[in-house]
DNA sequence: TTGTAAGCGTTATCAC
DNA sequence: GTGATAACGCTTACAA
């Protein structure tokens, strides 16, 4: 590649002319900058990008780190549509972004990591034990690098995050459950760790409370949003609680997990049981039947995050503060009014 | 951040000491040695990449093209997985995955933008008229920057590409519907441009004529991998060929669409008319009905198409070769044995 | 075994 | 308006 030593030569300038043509300073004669510039385009020159960082301490970059340990899969159903989103608004400003492997580095944090790159600034997508409000995550939080998470409750001078209102989401699904006449409503819960799982949680019983149904701890397990833990929750619960007629998992792959389940103890959803999820994954609108869940609106979550992390990077006095996004019901085919027969023996027990 | 320079002060050393020890020479003193590494730790010393790349020329970064034109989303169904395959390949061999997002940049080419940024490698991931052979492909397959590419026949010094056998593929879905004995088999294309649909084109040709059914080019239409195309190639196969009993589509997408038009048009699938698709996308499986198809391995589409990377970048001598991998029919629930009705219906036009 | 010094390609601070 | 020159943080001859 052409360097700038090379135009300033065949221009008979110095390095710095060259320099302040390309970077369109005002006071560079019209002459050798038409000069300059003419002769930038025959050598096809683009500046090196890591030389300019090196002085200017700014790469134009972001960092994004994924997975549920500092190096898994991109394992979340909607992270890709989280991630197109972040890519698109970052775009538009002129970054590009760095993924994050980071294998086999002793001591590296997310922090180190961040600054070994120099990028201006991470977004957080994590899942599972990620989540935990661990020394990394609170060492990053306190670092001064711009941070966005995603669903994780990171809070400081340079970090915020964005997330769906779970607590209304969850709300929406078990209110929509009641208003089908539905009483005995089981919850497939996340996790213990996540904001994200215990404002699901909330909203459940909170919703049930309001409605004079009352809350009832045994019928919850946690599933941990995976399939394997929310089929077993399904299995003990259906086996203790026969009168549940309605089951409210905290995400779509869990719910497809307990119809599934379900249907191998003889089920049929929803004409025997009613099943709600949340996320709206894709998969749901193919699912059989096709299934009522909470919509978190993927797109704005990656799009907020990005839109604040730049305010971050480019304005100094910019106080970021948490975004939480409405989420919205999705009713479709797993769920349905409650059968007479069902409220009997419901009554009864 | 602590720079090797403050080390060095702290130690009473020379900064190239400090580097040398960091870098694990093995020409340096013990002693020195371990007093450096003492103080690095508690200065808590990362190296600055951008630092040690302007002198190498090495980022350990892996740039990343998504998109059908150089700048749009994510929008490839499988993609992610192909992405999650490279990154942790390329994790495991201490490479970062840069993303391109190049908004606004007047000439920037793919080349111009791996220069730019100096990345060691490429994966181009295109979709639709990114893949066809422009100006800028064939610049970049002539850059000497080592790439890979998915699906795009790119070949040169430093370049290949992956694809699944979309040949085989192709022939495996004809001859499955052929072998439930249909014989008027409707074929739902991609595009003109890309060899992919190319050679799913021929796999469904090659297998009719194989068969002594004879290939009508009438039965076919362009889909381009879009839902309404696929929808309106549907519906004017089934008004001028009412004969149809099957469709293969060179997509799950478009499957899905045909299988929904086809409803539409009062037809039962796969009773009265059977669907195959292509990709097996994870949506594939909760379709109703669920759909058969032919499967990419997309996990090792992105595994080597990352091995192949990480050696030419590390082996000058390596000459890299394209690489196919096989494909495999899923057959699920939206093909059936033709119907004796059909059959004489089918014999009588 | 260690230090000196050049250099990577830019930008930025001064003089001129 | 323009040119030296230092600086960014590191690696790497070459010398000592």
């Amino acid at each position: 590649m052409a360097t700038i030593k090379e135009i300033a030569q065949r221009a008979g300038v110095s390095v710095s002319t060259v320099s302040r043509t390309l970077n369109n300073y005002p006071d560079v004669n019209p002459q050798t900058k038409e000069k300059i510039l003419q002769i930038a385009k025959e050598l096809n020159y683009f500046p090196n990008a890591v030389a300019r960082s090196l002085v200017q301490k700014k790469t134009y970059t972001i960092g994004v780190f994924f997975g549920n340990k500092m190096n898994s899969g991109f394992d979340h159903p909607f992270f890709l549509d989280v991630i197109s989103a972040v890519r698109e608004v970052a775009g538009n400003a002129g970054y590009d972004l760095l993924v994050f492997t980071n294998k086999n580095k002793e001591r590296a944090t997310y922090t180190t990591l961040c600054r070994e790159r120099s990028v201006d600034g991470v977004v957080l997508l994590l899942t599972g034990e990620g989540k935990r409000r661990t020394e990394p995550l609170v060492e990053l939080q306190n670092s001064g690098i711009p941070c966005i998470a995603i669903d994780i409750p990171l809070i400081g001078e340079k970090t915020a995050y964005v997330e769906s209102d779970n607590y209304a989401g969850a709300k929406l699904a078990v209110q929509h459950l009641i208003d089908l006449g539905h009483r005995r409503i089981a919850f497939i819960g996340g996790d213990e760790i996540s904001k994200t799982s215990y404002d699901r949680l909330r909203g459940y019983q909170d919703t049930l409370m309001e409605n004079r149904i009352g809350f009832d701890p045994t019928l919850i397990r946690l599933g941990y949003f995976s399939k394997e833990k929310a089929a077993l929750g399904t299995r003990e619960l259906m086996a203790n609680k026969p009168d549940i007629t309605a089951f409210f998992a905290a995400s779509d792959e869990m719910a497809f997990s307990v119809i599934k389940t379900l249907r191998d103890l003889g089920k049929r959803v929803p004409d025997d049981i009613s099943v709600v999820g949340f996320d709206d994954i894709k998969e749901a609108e193919f699912f059989e039947p096709r299934l009522t869940t909470v919509r978190q609106d993927k797109y704005q979550l990656g799009s907020e995050a990005a839109r604040m992390l730049l305010n971050i990077i480019e304005n100094p006095d910019y106080q970021p503060t948490p975004v939480t996004l409405p989420s919205q019901l999705i009713i479709r085919q797993s769920t349905a009014v409650l059968q007479k027969r069902f409220r009997q023996e419901g009554e009864d027990s």
